[in-house]
DNA sequence: CAGTGGTCTAGACCACCAT
DNA sequence: TGGTGGTCTAGACCACTGT
């Protein structure tokens, strides 16, 4: 017997079917064009349609496709960039209007927050919503969770609701003093809510920001916040050297 | 005709499946329990197995499940808290042995490296291959792009190979002065030779970590820091307050 | 309404792992 | 070798979008 090649592995269809997918994307098609629908391009490659809908599915994953229902897919912008806090400890709700405030209202809290902010359970906190939007596009949702003890004066909330109650959260958080904060990025998924609101459906991947604000000598609010992870690239606090806008580009 | 429900949207098979495993996995099952097989779950639950399927790749996706071919599906542990970069501005390679180098060759760098770097995309750049484990299992894969110019003595890299020519490299970048640094992060799934260094399957969803290095008025140097997104949750450079460390458990 | 992507089925075979 | 998860098929129906 002869030596002979280690056996190459077959590749799997749908990972070569990315691949061409990809090349094509490059070379043939421009941002915001449609592509032939499933059911043609399936036909096309002469494989199943679900073998085909698994290479779309990973390139939507890395942001190069876009598919909605009843429309059709369409080639994607390039990742919108982010900044997720400016290296600069501060409340939310301080800097420019980044964050839109929705609604607020008081809430037990995720046994995973509680636990954060030192709080039971079923203790009820305040939980202001908040969207992000870039470029027309809504690409954020967070949730901040904010105990009744670390506001300074609770009381003049009662009578408000809505956007107003939320912004009069924000406004008295950014009495106290902040001690420091605490940020980390995880893949999840999107709930039922967060879902509708950055216009997917549930289960799409998202990046989960989760920051902890420390004042007084403990946690004093969370943030979860849930990024598009199909369509967002976030950038951090940048300790930053000279020239880099001109690299941007 | 009467008033009726605005007809509850029937929710998907694998959302609800998705949830009542969630469940299960929170009161009936130990970390590193093995669940029963695939076929045996949708017996179980009365759908097909492709069904079962998408519920438990969400569940993977969000850190629950590990999934191993020819072994089973375990219950996974919380996952991995990695600390992605210290807040300071530094050279890889130059605190505590984190990384460990593999190995360095002198390669074209992919296109939009070569774009951060401000180099032709043909022109050769030196090219550090390192790894990271956590608790002995591996949790990223680094590939650090060096063009020549940014190294002060590229001679004396010529008679090194492997690992020892990896830490020349990153012995020389410790020279420089750096100006300042640069990190962002994006979902993306798994290159074949990365998916095999973090002892996953290709295509498997990772954070990718790129860092952009400045030094002498331009971009130094270019990392792209391949993490598992099932097993980690990335932190980054704290405004540290006080008691982090209590509240950690 | 027609056309799109999303969900679901009931099979089949394959690659991998432990025994 | 037997059992696991991974891939693939060829259908079907549903939910949503635009006209």
């Amino acid at each position: 017997m002869g030596i002979t090649q280690p056996e190459t592995v077959p590749e799997p269809k749908y990972w070569h079917l990315k691949t061409v997918l990809s090349e094509a994307l490059d070379s043939e098609f421009a941002v915001g064009e449609i592509l032939p629908n499933e059911r043609e391009l399936a036909a096309r490659f002469g494989v199943a349609r679900a073998t085909l809908r698994q290479a779309l599915e990973q390139l939507e994953l890395e942001g190069r496709l876009q598919r909605r229902r009843g429309v059709g897919t369409t080639v994607a912008p390039p990742r919108t960039v982010v900044a997720v806090g400016d290296g600069e400890r501060s409340w939310p709700g301080g800097g420019p209007e980044i964050w839109q405030p929705v609604d607020s209202a008081e809430a037990q809290p995720p046994h995973a927050v509680a636990r954060a902010l030192g709080v039971p359970s079923d203790d009820p906190v305040h939980v202001v919503r908040r969207i992000r939007r870039s470029h027309g596009q809504p690409v954020a949702a967070e949730l901040l969770y904010v105990p009744a003890a670390t506001l300074p004066a609770t009381a003049a909330l009662g009578t408000l609701a809505g956007a107003a109650r939320a912004r009069a959260v924000l406004r008295e958080l950014q009495r106290l003093p902040l001690d420091g904060q605490d940020r980390s990025v995880e893949l999840g998924s999107a709930r039922a809510d967060d879902a509708k609101k950055l216009d997917r459906l549930p289960g799409a991947p998202v990046l989960l920001v989760t920051t902890r604000y420390f004042a007084g000598g403990g946690t004093a609010a969370v943030s979860v916040a849930t990024y598009r992870a199909d369509t967002c690239r976030l950038t951090f606090g940048d300790t930053g050297g000279p020239g880099m806008q001109l690299l941007a580009g």
